[in-house]
RNA sequence: GCGACGGUAGCUCAGCUGGUUUAGAGCGCUUGCUUGACAGGCAAGAGGUCACUGGUUCGAAUCCAGUCCGCCGCACCA
């Protein structure tokens, strides 16, 4: 036998997606078929494959297989994203390590570095992707930094600016201490965290005016220093940038603080001490310290009462000369050191534990400070509400549907998003200064000196003098800044196509909107929702159909894959082990739509063993004689017309599920028709005697129903279906089953799938006396029914069974073993071997459960509430089951009767 | 704190517009099998008072209310 008996996916992999790419298979272009296409949520041009990719990628694929099966042009586009923190913190990482400091490059030989190193990692991703087997139209690569995506940002934020819709302006922002950089509101991720409450002692500036009303429920507190206010804080290293203390009007407690001055502990500046219903006055002493520069809150207070603002932090998380105290240490450090100078000098009232919620920066993982920054903005109000509507009145679907609740949360409290970053990896943002002071927006510089031009000439002195000569582009200072990475991959589904640079032009007529969007449930704010405004604003139609979110991949035991935890496994050596398809079939057996997936490398094993089933199916059609004159027997005539109809049912069964992107459920539908029907029962009826030939007519037949089989299971295991198909008989040179259609849904006959599953348990139930008096399958049985039913496809039930006779009989006889399919009881004489003890007690049991299902029954039945208000249907039902109950412990009882004769 | 989702066999899940023989699947488990495609296999089995408590109903895993637990999103009182 040439073929080996155990199927290794390395030898055909390989060679599979070579002869695809050869041949074109994953390429599309416009034409008159209906477009099925899909965006690939852009991964890390410098990462590496994880197992949410393969999650992910392995979706994407299935469902742009399949649409081409269906006829249609389907096309998938691949491209990398450039991550501007993440790209820029490794590079600052490399030179780091090389001794360079990005402080000493320009921004020009930084990016220089920058370019070199996403040359060197870029796309290694995509290579990985290919060894999944993903079907990219890889000549359509595109990565969000190159020229069309590049230009399609710079124009956005243009048109955008022109709109009046982004701003410039200095706001309180989440600023990351580490990349040195703002960050949205949506990259600050909050974690709860263990620490303390700090009370402080904040002494009262002029004493001798203090005087306490003694009302009731005021709070006074006095020691032989004076009287003082207690302030609790999380982050005492603040009261540098203290300007006020806050109270509430209507706190008993305080009231006889209102209108004093307090001394900030250890700075010994004196601050107001204002009043504002802000303050909790549950919380703490009811004592705010007011800190404008580094919170929030505190900001707007600072706002309303028209505070100071001094900012004790440099950008790198250090205490500035504006400190005054501990100027160069780390703010952690500060907070140390300040805890036990604050103890020292008597002014730590105490200290007690509290657990709170710390932001923290998604990408660099430090905790984020509040800074108050010249920023660019872009007001979202507009963006928010053409966002919401489609997915409102359902033009766009999410599944799980769930997350749409989620959705329309955000859009509704959305605030401006912060889109500058302190960055030079990434869009520059296209704005220049003038000498004097303003800026123009402008696509390229030779437009921004125009326009400065002109702005400089609107502002020209009224008697024509012209006392300021044009300007020239080296006069022009571009802003530093880039964009946020977001702000170039919200138009990904736009500018792919080339839509923002060349509307109207053909490919995003035909490829616009994209079909199906695959992603994960975390980037919905980043990412998701940002694409349905761009989309909206710029082709005033939504980017995608159907958003399927996929869960995050965790392991067996619930935790998230990490790298820490190291119990991610490496993809491609899972690939290595399994093959890309037993891989493939392992992340779908367990991927219902927005559950988390906990990941277990049995089901790559499963997927690996049912590639090996396949495999030796193959092998044992292929092994077969085929006489042309040899006739179909019965058995194969029946298994062959009752395939049909079950492969029917499977494919309507499987479009369905597909239609709700039920797919894992729709490939346990194939797995199980392939394995348990096709396999164990199918192969079984037809199989021809040892030695013999097949029938031509069993045979081709058996190779259709193989080869759809085949096509059902190529979107989920594309290799071994092509290398199997393309055996299945000579095909043309370039010809694969990718291009081939899926079969088609049409109707079926129940009625024979039905009968063949009662003989299917006739079959069983003498199995079930094979095994338990251990008869040998060689020995032949006979079989009779009880009563004068006939039996449907003897021939069928002799070959699966080795049954030389099938008799009907009208009682059991008392030396046969007897079991019930539906309400026939079939029974096997077995002479003496028969243990009539052992057949006593099993009936017995039988009879009991008989009985006790019978007593529901006629209770049902009896109850007069039941029988005048149900439907008459249901009780028909229920008379039809006590009448077969009736019967069935009728036989038992005979035959128990005739055992004790 | 607000909101969403979930709690069904050892595990992962389906069923949940109430009634088709007193709950289904895959994996795992148990017991037989050197059967000629496959031990990465074949055959046969065991295993669940559907989280808890009440209610609606002739009838509840399925609908309603409450409780407990889990997970996620959002907002936070320093």
């Amino acid at each position: 036998m040439e073929i080996p008996s155990k199927y290794s996916p390395a030898e055909v992999e390989g060679k599979w997606y070579q002869y695809w790419m050869e041949h074109k298979l994953f390429h599309s272009e416009p034409d008159q078929r209906e477009p099925y296409t899909i965006v690939i949520p852009p991964p890390n041009v410098t990462g590496v494959l994880h197992m949410g990719h393969m999650l992910n990628n392995t979706i994407q694929d299935i469902l742009v297989r399949r649409a081409r099966m269906q006829g249609k042009n389907a096309l998938w586009v691949p491209g990398t994203d450039h991550a501007s923190i993440a790209t820029e913190a490794k590079v600052v990482g490399k030179l780091a390590a090389e001794g360079i400091k990005k402080s000493d490059l320009t921004r020009e030989e930084f990016l220089r570095h920058a370019w070199a190193w996403t040359d060197e990692h870029g796309g290694i991703i995509l290579q990985q992707l290919r060894r999944l087997g993903a079907s990219c139209d890889w000549d359509r690569t595109a990565f969000t930094m190159d020229e069309k995506r590049s230009e399609s940002v710079i124009k956005v934020f243009c048109d955008l600016y022109d709109k009046g819709l982004i701003y410039r302006g200095v706001r309180m922002v989440n600023w990351d201490p580490k990349a040195l950089t703002a960050l949205s509101d949506e990259e600050v991720i909050y974690k709860e965290e263990h620490s303390h409450l700090f009370y402080l002692k904040y002494y009262l500036a002029d004493q001798a005016d203090v005087h306490p009303t003694g009302a009731e429920g005021e709070v006074v507190h006095r020691d032989d220093k004076g009287y003082y206010a207690v302030v609790a804080t999380t982050r005492p290293e603040t009261i540098m940038g203290d300007t006020a203390m806050c109270i509430n009007p209507a706190d008993p407690k305080n009231r006889w603080l209102s209108g004093h001055r307090v001394i900030v502990p250890l700075v010994g500046r004196e601050i107001p001490v204002i009043e504002d219903d802000y303050v909790d006055i549950e919380f703490g002493t009811g004592c705010l310290k007011v800190t404008p520069a580094h919170d929030v809150n505190d900001y707007m207070l600072g706002e309303k009462y028209h505070l100071p603002s001094i900012d004790i932090f440099n950008d790198n998380g250090t205490l500035s000369e504006a400190a005054g105290l501990y100027v160069g240490m780390d703010r952690f450090e500060v907070r140390k050191q300040i805890t036990r100078d604050l103890k020292e000098a008597g002014l730590l009232e105490k200290m007690e534990d509290y657990t709170n919620k710390v932001g923290y920066s998604e990408r660099t993982n430090v905790v984020i400070e509040p800074k108050l920054s010249m920023q660019w903005f872009l007001k979202m109000e507009h963006l928010a509400k053409i966002a919401l509507e489609p997915v409102e009145n359902g033009t766009l679907k999410f599944y799980p549907a769930k997350y749409i609740n989620t959705y329309r949360h955000w859009l509704e409290n959305i605030k401006d998003w912060c889109i500058s970053r302190q960055l030079w990896w990434g869009h520059q943002i296209p704005a220049w200064y003038l000498p004097e002071g303003g800026y123009v927006v402008a696509e390229n510089i030779e437009q921004a000196v125009e326009k400065a031009n002109r702005k400089r000439k609107e502002k020209a002195c009224p008697c024509g003098c012209d006392a300021m000569p044009p300007l020239q582009a080296k006069d022009l200072r571009r802003d530093e800044d880039a964009l946020d990475t977001w702000f170039s991959s919200w138009l990904w589904p736009i500018s792919l196509f080339d839509g923002i640079n060349n509307p109207g032009n053909e490919q995003i007529k035909y490829y616009y909107p994209t079909s199906d969007l695959v992603t994960g449930p975390d980037i919905i704010f980043f990412w998701v929702a940002r694409m349905i405004m761009a989309g909206e604003e710029y082709m005033h139609d939504v980017p995608f159909r159907n958003v399927y979110f996929t869960g995050i991949v965790r392991d067996k035991l619930g935790r998230k894959m990490s790298k820490s935890l190291g119990n991610s496994p490496d993809p491609l050596a899972l690939i290595d082990t399994y093959g890309a398809d037993g891989v493939r079939m392992g992340m779908m057996l367990s991927a219902p739509a927005g559950n988390d997936i906990l990941f277990d490398d049995a089901l790559c094993e499963q997927g690996r063993n049912f590639n090996n089933k396949i495999w030796n199916a193959f092998r044992l059609i292929k092994g077969w004689e085929v006489d042309e004159k040899a006739a179909q027997g019965e058995a194969a005539r029946v298994a062959v017309a009752w395939f049909g109809e079950l492969l029917k049912k499977t494919v309507a069964e499987v479009d369905d599920l597909f239609s709700k992107y039920r797919l894992s459920e729709a490939l346990m539908a194939v797995y199980k028709l392939f394995w348990d029907e096709f396999s164990a029962w199918y192969l079984e009826m037809v199989k021809p005697a040892y030695q013999q030939p097949i029938d031509p007519v069993t045979l081709h037949a058996t190779l259709d129903y193989f080869e759809q089989l085949c096509l059902l299971l190529h979107p989920f295991m594309p290799f071994i279906t092509e290398e199997l198909w393309q055996n299945i008989q000579q095909r043309e040179p370039g010809a694969s089953i990718m291009t081939q259609r899926q079969p088609k849904v049409e109707a079926y006959d129940n009625d024979l799938i039905e009968k063949v599953e009662k003989l299917k348990g006739v079959v069983a139930g003498i199995r079930t006396i094979r095994l338990d008096k251990n008869i040998p399958n060689k020995t032949p049985l006979r079989l009779q029914v009880t009563g004068t039913e006939t039996q449907d496809f003897p021939q069928v039930i002799a070959k699966m069974a080795n049954v030389e006779a099938i008799e009907n009989v009208p009682a059991k006889a008392a030396d046969a073993a007897s079991f019930l399919v539906g309400t026939t009881e079939y029974s096997v004489p077995l002479g003496n071997m028969i243990d009539k003890e052992e057949e006593c007690r099993k009936m017995e049991a039988e009879l009991q459960h008989l009985e006790g299902f019978r007593a529901g029954i006629l209770k049902k039945l009896g109850n007069e509430n039941f029988v005048s208000r149900a439907p008459a249907a249901v009780i028909e039902g229920e008379r039809k089951k006590l009448s077969d109950t009736e019967s069935k412990i009728r036989a038992i009882n005979e035959t128990l009767a005739a055992y004790r004769k």
